[in-house]
DNA sequence: GTGCCCTTCGTTTTT
DNA sequence: CGAAGGGCAC
């Protein structure tokens, strides 16, 4: 397929500045790897001279991909294809002395964070702690990540003088001793660095004489300022974005920095691409109906040239369970018409809590589907022990890692013996881990206690020496060495709630060694940067070793961006639900939410199904008590983009009233199992 | 120090 | 209802 005319410009353009509004489908991730491949055949640049930075994990992977089959496996592992976050991580570990690290610094998930804000919530406000602990912890949080993103230094947060200012410095203090950073930090501290230090600004801006950032729409003030610092010598960058498509402002991201971009840079270029590739003439009408109600930095008018297309469908539902079914229904009577890919169905929705009846629903239908994102592997119990025991391993200045797995399994360790630990530890300001290792503080213990820290203490500098000694292998050993399938079992748990969870430790265990190892062509990591990766979720094979398997896709609205499917269910067009009931209460909130619903349309390449429930019914009777609102109110959005207009049939066959009790059974699961079967499911396997 | 029972809560998005 | 975390008793 040849580039159009907007499209090869912004390719060509290679002599500064360059923003290039994408409209949704318009092409850019091809833009970008296209542009790559000119700069290094056509300019003459080296691969490892371009850096591209992504939003997440899947696009920079997926951008990689893409740009090896042009380029080349070679010339493309040269290449920096990563997102911001990995980038800081990248810049820390190479100037972790200038940033006041130590090389073995690890990263604080959101767990670690949480729980240490809640500790030191705690102390700075007794009083709201007490009355409303959630709200306060949140304010805190957000207060935290506004600092980083905006790039607020600590000079300035300590004149604020305020309380939460305190548990700011607080929380910064407290990283520090455990040699760790967190999430915002990557980015935070390598700004800074860059943005204090002549010297290094000076190295990492003559490392990339060409950098390009997908999705900046999504960036906030210390990624904005990152890219400028890193492009302060050559000054030639390619930033690709749509303010339509901005769904992050709750991260920091602040799509003004498509304005400050043509002030700060009086040479930008502006290139629009306006013609979209993706989706049918009927979803584009629809999606640009409902964006008009937005405002907009720059105007722009997508237009396609393919067909018409199918109808857009506009469903009734009676609940939760009716929309599922519904959706499970069409699937097959889709999958019984044509051909198709179980992965060419997406289903996209506001929450993730939404997912769990469409799983549960399409299941029990024999429809293969997974869900994405969901952070409720890394929440399992069994999966942080074993993070924290590999935390600690790689830096055991890490309190938190410590304090949750020092008793794990139970080794006799108990609340009194720590209490000494941590008094010690303050008294003479060193680390848990060292203090427990002082002949001084082991003689205040009894001899069980004793004996039990000191095996402790051994096992964790067996594995670090080992793998000091480069034995990769060594931490298969780990949960055998640890005794933890004996710990399950004495939990009472049955055996299959065992074999899962001791399934869920091999499949870290496993993302460890393939990290180490460097599998598909990624580069071998070490042991430190391996456990990294894994605290940023960035490992090589996904959960449950699913790889890219054919099922219908199930995803927030968030991690539906930049993607796109043949047949997408937007489900759940309610007021409360899309728009958030959390997000009601600002226009450039509801502004946000028109952006998801926006993005969540624009994925659709020929079907669209949207669907919304008349009952916030849930699967549990009880259930409908707390949710006193039982009936639920039509989402502003479908009322904007007026569906007599635009969506060409009104299906409302799915009202509960109409449908028969011979009907709704034929659409019950079981009758959707039935119906598969007789047909033969095998048939509809593969395209 | 451990284990069990009780209360609480279900209200967003992710590197 | 069901998970999860805190508190309390052994």
């Amino acid at each position: 397929m040849k580039l159009n005319q907007a499209q090869l410009e912004a390719v060509q353009y290679v002599d500064g500045p360059c923003f290039v509004l994408a409209g949704a489908g318009s092409g850019k991730t091809r833009v970008i790897t296209i542009k790559i491949e000119y700069l290094i055949k056509n300019i003459g640049l080296l691969p490892k001279q371009i850096l591209a930075v992504t939003f997440t994990n899947k696009a920079a992977k997926e951008m990689q991909e893409r740009i090896e089959t042009n380029i080349g496996k070679e010339r493309a592992e040269q290449l920096t294809i990563c997102t911001f976050h990995s980038l800081g991580l990248e810049i820390l570990k190479k100037e972790y002395i200038r940033a006041d690290l130590k090389a073995s610094f690890t990263l604080f998930d959101t767990h670690d964070q949480l729980k240490l804000i809640d500790e030191i919530a705690s102390q700075y406000f007794p009083r709201d702690y007490s009355e409303n602990r959630k709200e306060l912890l949140e304010n805190c949080c957000e207060y935290i990540s506004n600092i980083k993103s905006s790039l607020i230094t600590l000079e300035e947060v300590q004149a604020q003088n305020t309380n939460l200012a305190k548990v700011f410095i607080e929380y910064q203090a407290y990283l520090k001793a455990c040699n760790a950073v967190d999430m915002d930090d990557l980015i935070y501290k390598s700004t800074l660095l860059l943005k204090n230090n002549e010297d290094l600004r000076q190295k990492w801006s003559l490392r990339f004489a060409y950098i390009l950032v997908d999705e900046y729409q999504d960036t906030n003030v210390s990624q904005y300022q990152l890219l400028k610092m890193l492009s302060s010598y050559y000054k030639k960058f390619t930033v690709v974005g749509d303010d339509d498509q901005a769904i992050y402002s709750w991260r920091g991201a602040d799509s003004k920095n498509i304005e400050n971009l043509s002030n700060d840079f009086k040479d930008l270029k502006v290139i629009k691409l306006e013609q979209n590739y993706r989706s049918s003439q009927n979803i584009l009408e629809l999606a640009n109906l409902l964006i008009e109600n937005n405002d907009h930095i720059y105007e722009k008018a997508i237009y396609s040239e393919l067909e018409q297309g199918e109808d857009i469908l506009l469903v009734e539902c009676m609940d939760s369970e009716d929309e599922a079914r519904y959706i499970a229904y069409k699937i097959i009577e889709r999958r019984m018409l044509e051909h198709c890919k179980w992965s060419s169905f997406a289903i996209l929705f506001r929450s993730n809590s939404q997912a769990s009846i469409f799983e549960k629903i399409l299941h029990g239908s024999n429809i293969p589907n997974i869900v994405y994102g969901g952070e409720s592997f890394f929440d399992r119990a069994e999966v942080k022990d074993i993070i924290a025991y590999l935390k600690l391993i790689a830096n055991t200045h890490d309190e938190m890692s410590l304090m949750r797995i020092i008793n794990i399994p139970r080794r006799g360790i108990g609340k009194e013996t720590l209490t000494k630990l941590t008094d010690f530890s303050k008294r003479y300001a060193k680390g848990s881990f060292e203090c427990a290792m002082h002949t001084k503080f082991l003689s205040m213990l009894g001899p069980n206690e004793q004996k039990a820290i000191q095996e402790f203490c051994a096992l964790i500098i067996k594995y670090q020496q080992a793998i000091a000694k480069g034995h990769k292998d060594i931490i298969t050993n780990l949960i055998t060495d640890i005794n933890y399938s004996q710990y399950l079992q004495s939990s009472k748990l049955s055996d299959k709630a065992i074999k899962f969870k001791l399934n869920n430790i091999q499949t870290v265990i496993k993302w460890m060694f393939e990290l180490m190892q460097g599998q598909n062509g990624q580069k071998a990591l070490s042991f430190k940067d391996a456990v990294n990766k894994i605290c940023m979720r960035q490992m090589l094979s996904k959960i449950d070793g699913e790889e890219e398997v054919n099922a219908v896709q199930l995803m927030t609205l968030h991690s539906s961006k930049g993607l796109e499917f043949p047949y997408v269910f937007l489900v759940g067009l309610e007021e409360g639900s899309l728009p958030h009931k959390k997000s009601l209460s600002t226009d450039a909130q509801i502004q946000e939410e028109r952006r998801l619903a926006y993005v969540g349309i624009t994925r659709a390449q020929k079907s669209l199904v949207i669907s919304y429930r008349l009952n916030n019914k849930t699967v549990n009777p009880i259930l409908t008590a707390f949710d006193k609102g039982v009936k639920l109110k039509k989402s502003r959005f479908l009322d904007e983009i007026s569906y007599y207009k635009a969506v060409k049939k009104l299906k409302s066959q799915y009202k509960n009233a109409n449908l028969s009790t011979e009907h709704k059974q034929k659409l019950a699961s079981s009758a959707l199992d039935e119906l598969l079967k007789s047909v033969g499911s095998a048939a509809f396997e593969g395209r």
